[in-house]
DNA sequence: AACCGGGTCCGCCAAT
DNA sequence: TAATTGGCGGACCCGG
């Protein structure tokens, strides 16, 4: 079960497993080899989205993913603003696949191939994760992997996906949805943030957060935050923006951060300031102090070899317990586990 | 596991 | 009138 939304409570879907013999993360022995599927007409953003994450920063470096750009056969593909791409594969690369991710694509020219859709149902039985960015939800979707699961896709799609497909739930708020064996994304650049959330789940915060500073994005913009940030555009002066006070809650997460404390940084009413942060993060002060310091606590077990309990107090959760309630709730594991399989990665 | 004291969060409403 | 703010009550959540 897992379902990351900051408001919703897990829904039922089976844990993640990628390759066989795999741990709960999806760690693979091998090289992890992913798929990505052009369905045309691809929106090329989408597309190299997921490779530019998942690829060594230069070629040399270590790869952690073999990463294939795919079609529905080997050959061009016309992207959405008219000029092509190449794919490499065809279908077949799916077989093969412990990843297949399914970027944007013209929705206007649905139905998608039955093979695609075939050969993407095959590699879910098989074990294979499968994740959709922006509109490749419609072509998830089709493949009924969706239906009575939540789903993620662009904002401006929310109504016409949730005609075409009533047994799906949308979240409209939310950057993305995992539920470990699917994943689904809002728009276009939701697609970073899924598809540094799967390098997360699969080599740990470090690598992920590395990799988010060299691409030069936010490493931690959670699935659970509001696609589009509601912002006064035009002639009124900028009166409310949280984001100092965060930053300052950021360098105080080591101790107890009250409501009242961060309404007076920010200048608001307690009242003001649970609204505004709302309408900024999509989410309230205390879930998301709770989210940082986990994530806090995810890097000093993966970088230290402090006892659970320094780790604890250093993230700021008065216990150790404490910290293995939240960890458990955000990372679906346990704080040793989590050591176990990510430090010295 | 159940419990409790205090903090958090949100609907509602009045004030601005 | 429309929009924003802040105070209050109470359900709910968190930490111990």
């Amino acid at each position: 079960v897992l379902v990351l939304i900051a408001m919703a409570e897990p829904s039922p879907a089976r844990l993640a497993s990628t390759s066989g013999g795999n741990d709960d993360y999806g760690l693979i022995s091998a090289m992890h080899r992913v798929a990505v599927l052009a369905l045309e007409p691809v929106e090329a953003f989408d597309l190299a989205t997921p490779v530019q994450v998942l690829s060594p920063d230069r070629p040399g470096d270590d790869a952690r993913y073999k990463v294939t750009v795919c079609g529905c056969r080997r050959g061009p593909v016309k992207t959405t603003h008219g000029y092509a791409v190449h794919a490499t594969a065809g279908l077949g690369a799916l077989r093969s696949a412990d990843t297949v991710i399914i970027p944007g694509f013209d929705v206007g020219s649905r139905p998608v191939e039955a093979a695609a859709l075939r050969a993407v149902r095959a590699a879910h039985r098989r074990g294979a994760r499968i994740a959709s960015i922006c509109t490749g939800a419609f072509a998830l979707a089709e493949t009924g992997l969706l239906d009575g699961r939540s789903a993620a896709t662009h904002w401006a799609y929310v109504e016409e996906f949730s005609r075409s497909f009533p047994r799906v739930e949308v979240s409209p708020d939310v950057l993305w949805v995992d539920h470990g064996d699917v994943l689904t994304s809002a728009g276009v650049a939701a697609g970073i943030d899924l598809s540094l959330h799967m390098v997360r789940i699969d080599h740990g915060a470090a690598v992920a957060n590395a990799k988010a500073r060299r691409m030069v994005v936010a490493p931690l913009r959670d699935g659970g935050q509001a696609q589009f940030i509601e912002a006064p555009a035009g002639s009124d002066p900028p009166t409310g923006d949280l984001a100092a006070t965060r930053a300052w809650a950021l360098e105080h997460l080591h101790q107890p951060i009250a409501i009242a404390q961060l309404a007076a940084h920010a200048g608001w009413s307690e009242r003001s300031l649970l609204r505004r942060f709302r309408s900024e993060t999509g989410t309230t002060p205390l879930r998301w102090l709770l989210v940082q310091r986990v994530r806090r606590a995810q890097d000093l077990l993966e970088t230290s070899d402090l006892p659970i309990e320094v780790v604890a107090t250093r993230c700021g959760f008065g216990s150790a317990p404490a910290l293995r309630r939240h960890f458990e709730r955000v990372v679906h594991t346990t704080p040793t586990a989590y050591r176990r399989t990510f430090r010295g990665k």
